[in-house]
DNA sequence: CCTACCGATCGGTAGG
DNA sequence: CCTACCGATCGGTAGG
């Protein structure tokens, strides 16, 4: 009855707008962080009005919503995901570090990493946008423990190692990383990661 | 002549206030962003008018400079300093990371460490901010190095440790520290940080 | 998705 | 340090 190709094809456009506003808005949010996008400058970036923008997200903060869901989305593409060719324990733990490593060298984002910022950015502002981005972030230092338990487990890792300990470090080289690379703009900043990480993981280098 | 002691009042007035307007700025950074401070809403804070902060800054960019300068004493202070008391080397290393660990314990800013915050914010908007900026991080990271090589070249660490890995490393606990205690403003996360901390430097615990 | 509009606030200035 | 003001932009809404 209600359903008819024209109405399909409304609702494809509007998912396709949708997310080309989402993407554009990850980009800016990695610059100027999550607080720091206005729906006028995000607007006037992919030539559409403010009005556009209100009719997909209703409010500011709808919108930062589904920014950080759109930033996981891209990040589990570029670093969660290769790394799962990669057997689990520690080839997997070294496969996702270097992997981000990567991501920062290919300059998906001009601001580096969305989530390194918005923790910084969010974490002293309670609210939701401040619970989503915990949400992410608990999600990916739990799978950096769950692989460095399966690491100490099989043997690969001395047995005298704490996971909890492991996570903790490995996710301050990844902000570390971050941080050095976004500050300097030189790749060699990433070969200090690169070179940290194998020689705190015992790997041949 | 023109030196009176009404005229000295005055100034120590002037700088009295200026040093109060960079102190409640430092805190409002700590949340808001370095960008995220409006002269008008820091002027509501103070009690003051907006034209009374012009006054002392001209620009909100010469604010910015001042308020990262001060951030920059107040860490020398609460960091830095306490762990010269210490011997040069491994000692004074691990004193100026637990240093850190404490002041974001004791909560000095309500957003935790102003400058973890603001390399991510700062990092990919280029001017003089993040110069400023820069020029801080490059002077801490500068002195945990050096601690590095003295305590390599003293036999207190490893003489296969590279300072340069090894600075980084601690970089990114401190970064992780203040990501972790600013998120969840637990402090036993801050115990995950200095049990990191001593493990990997061998200190007994 | 649009134009046209709202009150509030932005950084900054004039003049004292 | 103040009041009073500037043009620009903010998040958001009305009505289509």
């Amino acid at each position: 009855m209600t359903a008819n190709p024209n109405e399909k094809r409304q609702r494809a456009d509007g998912l396709r707008t949708r997310h080309a506003i989402l993407v554009e808005a990850v980009s800016l949010a990695s610059v100027v962080g999550l607080d720091g996008i206005s729906i006028g400058e995000l607007a006037k970036a992919l030539g559409i009005s403010k009005s556009g923008l209100y009719a997909h997200f209703g409010t500011k903060e709808n919108l930062q919503l589904a920014v950080i869901d759109q930033a996981g989305l891209m990040f589990a593409t570029d670093v969660i995901e290769p790394a799962e060719k990669l057997d689990p324990g520690l080839a997997r733990l070294v496969g996702i570090c270097e992997a981000f490593f990567d991501y920062l060298e290919r300059r998906v984002l001009p601001g580096g990493c969305f989530f390194a910022g918005a923790v910084l950015e969010m974490g002293s502002r309670p609210g939701p946008v401040k619970e989503r981005v915990a949400a992410f972030q608990n999600m990916f230092v739990g799978i950096i423990r769950e692989l460095a338990d399966q690491a100490i487990a099989s043997g690969q890792l001395p047995a005298n190692e704490e996971s909890e300990l492991l996570a903790f470090e490995l996710t301050g080289m990844i902000l570390a990383a971050d941080a050095n690379f976004v500050m300097t703009d030189d790749v060699r900043s990433l070969d200090v990661a690169r070179r940290a990480l194998r020689r705190r993981l015992g790997i041949a280098h």
